[in-house]
DNA sequence: AACGCCGCCTGATCGC
DNA sequence: TGCGATCAGGCGGCGT
């Protein structure tokens, strides 16, 4: 499932494949996902503008249009599960799950999202964004802001560091992950986490998204497709399994730990699935 | 008010 | 072999 690191994959793909393309259409299939809710309203906001740059929020993705006569216009997509979002030659044919389909113009290319499990979301209204906790790979996020987000909490670690409000963009692999890098019991209660531990999850949970970033970034997303233009994570055969081959825990468990050779655990915690390494993680 | 928990969804996998 | 039950989970909303 897309976090922060896919979506920033996604993200760097999608942009020089929109940006100053200009909008002819839109069609709303899964009105479900969709704020407005209808194809007209969603079209009279974007028909007729560009698009000016695709920016990341969390999870999220800013679509920046501006219209002719400079009114700007924003759409804020998230992916849930099973979203995908992909730029789709002429002549291809839509995907089982379309929900919302965007002319690009006259040369039939269509920007396309489509969700099989149906928990995206592809809004003009970008309240959600605004509640969420600082960027974890920007300055703003210090020790100090984990320390502080993390102080008088009795609520598990990785449970707490779900919470988007906190710090945007950790989802559940790399929450296990980040854990296990610091070396932390995922089931420590927040308030219980000492100084220099703080200190090391802060970073763990650096490095675990931003090496997922550059390894991801190295996959050719649009090579599959034979050809230019389709653009998402999970495009590729296989793409996901690269994710995946990359994590210490997340899914591994009873698979010996590859520091210490344990085998990995899998507990539950607030109704999903946590992974440790019961000789690593205190 | 913080926190737990349900509902939304469908495809993959499991068990009989 | 076939089919129903279970599981996966981000997040909004609701209840305590």
């Amino acid at each position: 499932m897309p976090e922060l690191p896919e979506v920033e994959v996604l993200r760097r793909h999608l942009e020089p494949a929109l940006v100053s393309r200009r909008i002819t259409s839109v069609d709303v299939l899964l009105p479900k996902l969709v704020r407005p809710q209808t194809a007209a309203e969603l079209s009279r906001a974007m028909v007729g503008s560009r698009f000016e740059s695709v920016g990341r929020r969390g999870k999220y993705l800013l679509f920046q249009m501006r219209q002719a006569d400079g009114q700007g216009v924003q759409v804020v997509g998230h992916l849930g599960m099973t979203g995908r979002m992909v730029r789709l030659p002429a002549g291809v044919p839509l995907p089982r799950h379309a929900a919302v389909v965007i002319g690009l113009g006259e040369d039939g290319d269509r920007f396309v999202f489509e969700d099989v499990r149906r928990f995206g979301r592809f809004n003009l209204e970008t309240g959600p964004v605004e509640a969420l906790g600082p960027e974890p790979l920007e300055e703003a996020f210090t020790a100090a802001v984990l320390a502080a987000a993390l102080a008088g909490s009795t609520q598990a670690v990785k449970v707490r560091l779900l919470d988007q409000s906190m710090v945007s963009g950790v989802g559940n692999i790399y929450a296990s992950e980040a854990l296990f890098r610091a070396g932390l019991s995922p089931r420590r209660a927040s308030r219980r986490v000492k100084r220099a531990e703080v200190i090391r999850l802060h970073q763990a949970i650096r490095e675990v998204l931003q090496e997922a970033i550059h390894e991801g970034s190295t996959l050719p997303l649009d090579s599959a497709a034979g050809g230019e233009g389709l653009f998402y994570y999970g495009a590729v055969e296989g793409a996901s399994d690269f994710y995946q081959e990359r994590l210490r825990v997340y899914d591994r468990a009873g698979r010996p730990c590859v520091a210490c050779g344990t085998p990995i655990q899998r507990i539950v915690q607030a109704a999903r699935s946590t992974f440790l390494c019961p000789g690593c993680q205190r």
